[in-house]
RNA sequence: GGCCCGGUGGUCAAGCGGCUAAGACACCGCCCUUUCACGGCGGUAACACGGGUUCGAUUCCCGUCCGGGUCACCA
């Protein structure tokens, strides 16, 4: 009879499993080598959660010289978003994910496909599928049903969405599983009546599970655990041909040769039915690894998981805020390995691809995202690097995010460098900039229409003081004067004000004078930068030059 | 509610039967210092709870509690 049925069902379909295994032969890899991949499904930007499975699967594979490719699992028409693949390509290669095979971007950032285990677009794949489902209905493990959606829904008195009480979740479970054992039953001229009049139908799995019985399982990261045997019929083919993530995902990783499944935790739950279909189609199961989700916190305080909502989901917002992807991708490393931070501590010069990557120092609990240490990390990177680079960065980033910043560090670029340059290239670098967004507070003075004077004298200090410090500075102020002998006459003009010129001096007695050199320094880099705080002024002045550090502090004169 | 996963300072975390329970971030203080940044030194702060097992539990077992995930013709 199942002979007669799966004839039935798939006239179409020739091939046998067989024909399949011959198609998609065992890779040629060294001993030990992993075959990973990663598989979005094209419905939007890539999630920051979906930057930890394929860099695990990158360095998993590019460490071991396997294999990392990209299938997109485009099998749900309806949630599917125009040019989401390129997108999700475009940014993971921004973070320094590349594909072996699979989906590859071309020249013009169009997608092509590379490997010989394609097509690698599961729309694209019907006909494979179906062959297996057709021979799990030969060997009678799977059954057409045509209960329609409509139906199956109104099963279900209550909203999936909606809070559940505790009946009426039972009340669910119940019907759907009595409703479920009543499609098994069907008779071979019921099948063609329903397939004479055009009815649509999906094929379900016929599972053989006892969900009071167990399964041991080992998980790469989770370790050992027992889960019940799945005993839900689910759909393997729906009414459009097109397979469920569970079928496809069984019978493309078996036929892909992939040797590590890395996915999110929330797959966990559902193991059970990948484990039955594995042991229903013959295929050795992958070595599986559930990584913990990153959670956030909510107003509440409870943790909850990262959503698409949510700040620092959507990759694309780290480009806005002005992080690099270079810090993205370390503060993702001290996410994924315990022991990244102290290696990278070791090795402060190599790059997290030299790091060996380790599986057993995976976290199982999910974490909560931490900008304060993505901050850290990236200042520690953008530290060290040269004022070029700096600039180039800055400079790129503004001139897509803020356009008018944007131009006036590109109009000349040897200045902007001259202010990154401050501080820069010791063994203690300034830390200044967490993002290239910081650029513009940290050094925006230096350009006169982002100059503006954010901070007032405190009122402890005279006006005349002030005003008479700053005369004298533009008197003796010369561009040719070395920082010493700058900063010596500051000192003259602090003393001569009555402020004290050393400052041991002034902690010992200050109330003897009116203040100390430190606020003398102060009254000009308020006038010069427009802030109580700044890089060292004698820098500053070299670069802002003559003209306009006379000509600001003219204005505060003035001013006062 | 069933099932699954998890629970060491505010965060990320070492630990894997015996430790004054590492380290990093954040926070606080001090030092350096013309401000800031950097750097140095120091500090506050943790094994969810209750039973076992054991000479001895953060570590092993059970229960409770808490948190998360999941229960589709979505992935």
């Amino acid at each position: 009879m199942s002979e007669i049925l799966a004839e039935l069902l798939f006239p179409h379909i020739k091939t046998l499993p067989a024909d399949m295994e011959a198609r998609y032969p065992a890779r040629d890899l060294p001993e030990g080598a992993k075959v990973t991949r990663f598989a979005p499904s094209p419905t939007g930007f890539v999630h920051f959660g979906g930057l930890f499975p394929s860099t695990v699967g990158e360095r998993l594979a590019h460490q071991s010289g396997g294999v990392f490719y990209l299938r997109i699992e485009d099998t749900d028409a309806k949630r599917e978003v125009e040019g989401a693949a390129e997108g999700l390509i475009r940014t993971l290669a921004t973070y320094g994910i590349h594909f072996d095979e699979g989906a590859i971007l071309d020249g013009e950032g169009k997608i092509s496909y590379q490997g010989a285990y394609g097509p690698y677009r599961q729309s694209e794949r019907a006909e494979i599928y179906q062959t297996y489902a057709k021979q799990l209905v030969r060997e009678g493990k799977a059954y057409p049903c045509f209960t329609t959606e409509e139906e199956l829904d109104e099963l279900s008195q209550v909203n999936k969405k909606e809070e559940l009480k505790n009946t009426d979740w039972q009340a669910e479970a119940e019907a759907r599983r009595a409703e479920m054992l009543a499609r098994r039953n069907f008779t071979i001229e019921e099948v063609e009546e329903h397939l004479k009049a055009g009815h649509p139908f999906v094929i379900r799995i016929l599972a053989d599970g006892d969900e009071d019985k167990k399964v041991k399982f080992t998980d790469l990261i989770k370790g050992n655990m027992e889960i019940p045997e799945n005993d839900e019929d689910f759909v393997l083919l729906k009414s459009d041909g097109i397979p469920t993530y569970h079928f496809a995902h069984a019978v493309d990783d078996h036929l892909m040769h992939t040797t590590h499944v890395i996915r999110g935790e929330e797959w966990l739950p559902s193991l059970a039915k990948h484990l039955q279909l594995f042991r229903y189609l013959g295929f050795r199961t992958p070595k599986y690894m559930h990584i913990a989700q990153i959670m956030r916190l909510d107003e509440a305080g409870n943790k909850k998981k990262l959503s698409k909502r949510d700040m620092g989901a959507n990759m694309d917002d780290y480009t806005r805020m002005g992080y690099c992807p270079e810090a993205v991708c370390e503060y993702v490393m001290t996410l994924l390995n315990s022991n990244y931070e102290e290696w990278h501590m070791q090795n402060p010069d190599k790059p997290y691809t030299d790091f060996p990557f380790n599986i057993k120092k995976m976290s199982t609990s999910g974490c909560l995202f931490d900008f304060d240490k993505l901050n850290d990390v990236s200042k520690n990177i953008i530290s060290r690097m040269d004022a070029k680079s700096v600039t180039e960065k800055v400079t790129a980033w503004a001139l897509a995010f803020e356009p008018d910043f944007g131009k006036a560090l590109a109009a000349d670029p040897a200045f902007a460098e001259s202010i990154f340059a401050i501080g820069r290239g010791g063994a203690k670098p300034r830390k200044d900039l967490a993002t290239w967004a910081d650029a513009k507070g940290y050094m925006g003075f230096f350009y006169d229409e982002y100059f503006t004077v954010e901070d007032a004298y405190p009122e402890k200090f005279a006006r005349d003081d002030i005003r008479s410090i700053l005369e004298k500075f533009t008197e003796t102020f010369d561009m040719a004067d070395d920082s010493n002998t700058w900063f010596a006459k500051i000192k003259d003009i602090a003393a001569d004000a009555g402020f004290a010129a050393d400052m041991k001096l002034y902690k010992q007695n200050p109330e003897q004078y009116k203040g100390s050199v430190a606020d003398v320094s102060m009254f000009l880099r308020v006038a010069v930068t427009g802030k109580m705080n700044s890089p060292d002024m004698y820098s500053v002045m070299q670069i802002l030059g003559r003209d306009r550090v006379l000509a600001r502090v003219g204005a505060m004169i003035n001013s006062l």
